[in-house]
DNA sequence: AACGATACGGAACGCGCGCCCCGGTTGTCA
DNA sequence: TGACAACCGGGGCGCGCGTTCCGTATCGTT
């Protein structure tokens, strides 16, 4: 049952098989074929399955440290004092953090993907941080009440994937970024 | 140099195949087994790719009609009184149009498709009479100054992706439509 | 230093899919 | 209705990619 402690180079290979995995897989997403992930780490093809039993189970241990990440960062937010500016921030954060990043979407939306095991539960830690977020600024009244944290997720999602077309064009993401947030905000009555 | 026309039977299969393909182009996008349109169109693969040098071409002429069409109708809102409505009423359209079609998203965004001969004229004719309507609806006041056809576009795709993921959910659609149209509304000051 | 256990690399396999080929069939025209 | 051209079907090839296998190299220990 105890696990015997991996042999030195062994370690090395495993933190250099994800380090290249996890750079791979923001920039091309799930898509990138593994013997490139492998190459790029300076290993053979063997050596990753050794690791990891299947690329899909490799891409689950990439995701789960970033969503992990990114859930950390909302509960934290959630402390803050102002309710309405936490939300935003977030929604911030989630879109910057996510722009560049081709992995998430797929981690995400993924239809199988996404409701496999441990992504699925990092998925729910998130929306969970979120909507707590979302609930706090919708009773604040910066918000607008007609929508839960699963539409949010959602325009969130559509909003990520826009922007991963022309990655890096920063007007174009301050702008879709304001749209989103006049959209969101308290509507006048009618 | 001119075309002798079909043999009677060639027609036949070219249009079931067209069908075939248009069918199956929209529920699962380009990513479809060229295979399984031949299957559903009653046909064998060869017949498919007499008629269409290649799958790609076969996306294409697909393709073609339909952003055609949609262009077609973004052109006929441009001639109404109310330039507000006749803009939000093209972005009901072309939401809903698209909600429910994966190719649409592929041939519009994919890096490779999208730029490829005559889609991408089809392409800047939809995206010219948008402009219009966009154009229209800013003079009038109806709509914010800060953002241009190609960040519309952005955001359409965006959206239209999100609501592909729960492909039938009126509610989501119409919260999500409303929070982009309220988003795009003009913002009061500051 | 030497030996057993552990890990490595990359060639090889299976599979799915785009595309081609060719023996057989069907439409057309006299 | 016969004969030729046009067309059809589906088996087969090549390629990319996920995964496995095994001979070889490296590590840890005595």
């Amino acid at each position: 049952m105890t696990e015997r402690p991996l042999r030195a180079d062994a370690q090395r290979n495993r933190a250099k098989v994800l380090a290249a995995a996890t750079a791979a897989f923001a920039l091309e997403g799930i898509a990138v074929p593994l013997d490139e992930i492998a190459r790029r780490a300076g290993v053979g093809a063997g050596t990753v399955y050794r690791h990891f039993p299947t690329k899909e189970a490799l891409f689950e241990a990439v995701m789960l440290d970033r969503v992990t990440r990114l859930a950390g960062h909302a509960k934290t937010l959630a402390t803050a004092e102002d309710p309405g500016a936490a939300f935003f921030d977030f929604l911030r954060l989630m879109i910057v953090g996510a722009a560049s990043s081709k992995d998430l979407v797929d981690a995400l939306l993924g239809a199988d993907l996404a409701n496999a095991g441990r992504i699925l539960a990092a998925k729910q830690q998130l929306q969970e941080a979120g909507g707590e977020l979302l609930g706090r600024a919708q009773r604040a009244g910066a918000v607008r009440g007609d929508l839960g944290v699963s539409e949010l997720m959602t325009l969130l999602s559509g909003t990520v994937m826009a922007l991963q077309q022309q990655p890096g064009d920063a007007h174009l993401t301050d702008v879709v970024f304001a749209v989103l947030r006049d959209g969101l905000r308290r509507q006048p009555a009618g």
